[in-house]
DNA sequence: GCATAGTCGATTGTCGACAGTCGTCCGTCG
DNA sequence: CGACGGACGACTGTCGACAATCGACTATGC
């Protein structure tokens, strides 16, 4: 009737769908670190049968967010300032430089319109104060742009560690005096984009990215 | 009788048997890059169910190995020189730098020991001409490290990215005009471990690791 | 002859049931 | 009183069957 074509269509899997529901309810904090993932708890509550929920925690598991033990269950993860500084954000800027560099030549005119469009819904949420959508608004920011830059691995790679990224985002955007530098931020680096020249972007984004290291890290790498 | 209590035991579930064997066929080169996974044929071949296979097909794509599209099945991914020099070096060389200094302090006798014999491994493999098990030892050496380091983070990135990474040092293994150099390598680093001195561990690493770009990239780099 | 819609086989996605394993609790024995 | 061991409950690991989806093929109309 009026159902245009996808009636009861997931469109999405169950896995997928269960994936999602948890990676937000622990990257959010409402699923506390250390706290039990039960199977069949949660295909109860998210009315499916277990074998998308066994399959969702696989994946969370390589991200990182959960762990599990054989026959004993599954448990959430934290993630320390600690693997922040030391892990991730030499990572992402391993990653970022080499996507970032690809990505010059392709982006087009629809592209920087998307990231535009990014950084005013970061105006937004700062101005509302809304952490968690300017949170998401950074990663999905920086994922754009490596999805733009047409490299699969380094895509799956930014996967595995995007969930953790946001977890930090989420856990420390509530702390910034001022959320609209983060939309300043961006936009700036979106400008050098603009220009295209490859050196000063890389430059932007080691510094870009360094900004997520506390005081003290910063010291340390001089 | 005399099954000494692990008769049927899996010790290992089915689906990180069936994990092994893929990720075995794949790395080895005897699944090719774009040859189809079908998971009934799988799981008949393995003699067990479809429910492992998936999950294993499931680790196996957020390993980079293989590919899956939904409803549409799974194919078989290569491993490319260019994400080898762009990605998976420079991310080595984070990761390790990051898993090695966390390691200098916690590397016991025992483990300079196994680290040791691994070297010896490396000799006896280089004068065999085994290929494969030079490749296996190297994984060996630099995961024994990570392992030590005691870096949940760290070793599940590695995990990440270690398929292939090994992918690529035995695709590369055959090509090298002097195998032993390899074990020679190992055993200046392992010295340089032992010494201690953090600085020049770090620089080791770095020299150690960008071995494995091809000429061209490393003029790029200067 | 060509475009379009319907059908079919192959393959994945999901389900409910059962088997295996682990930690715990309780009773027994020294 | 503590160590040992077997039974129990909770949960995960695996299985075989069924539902949903896709691509290719075929038939139909123009």
């Amino acid at each position: 009737m009026t159902e245009l074509g996808l009636r009861r269509v997931p469109r999405q899997s169950r896995r997928d769908h269960v994936v999602e529901i948890l990676r937000e309810a622990i990257t959010s904090g409402r699923l506390k670190p250390g706290e039990r993932l039960i199977e069949v708890d949660l295909s109860r509550e998210l009315g499916t049968s277990r074998a998308p929920v066994r399959e969702a925690l696989r994946q969370l598991e390589q991200e990182g967010l959960v762990a599990s033990y054989p026959y004993r269950g599954s448990e959430v993860l934290g993630v320390s300032q600690d693997e922040v500084e030391q892990v991730l954000v030499p990572i992402r800027i391993t990653l970022e430089r080499f996507a970032f560099s690809r990505a010059l030549g392709r982006l087009d005119e629809d592209d920087i319109e998307k990231l535009q469009a990014i950084v005013v819904e970061m105006e937004e949420a700062a101005r509302l104060g809304a952490t968690e959508r300017l949170a998401d608004a950074d990663i999905a920011f920086h994922e754009l742009i490596i999805v733009c830059s047409e490299q699969r691995h380094c895509l799956q790679l930014w996967k595995t560690i995007q969930p953790r990224v946001r977890a930090y985002f989420r856990r420390d955007a509530p702390a910034h005096d001022d959320p609209l530098s983060v939309a300043r931020q961006h936009q700036e680096l979106l400008d050098v984009i603009k220009i295209g020249d490859e050196a000063a972007v890389l430059d932007a984004i080691d510094r870009h990215i360094h900004i997520h290291l506390a005081p003290k890290a910063l010291a340390d790498e001089g």
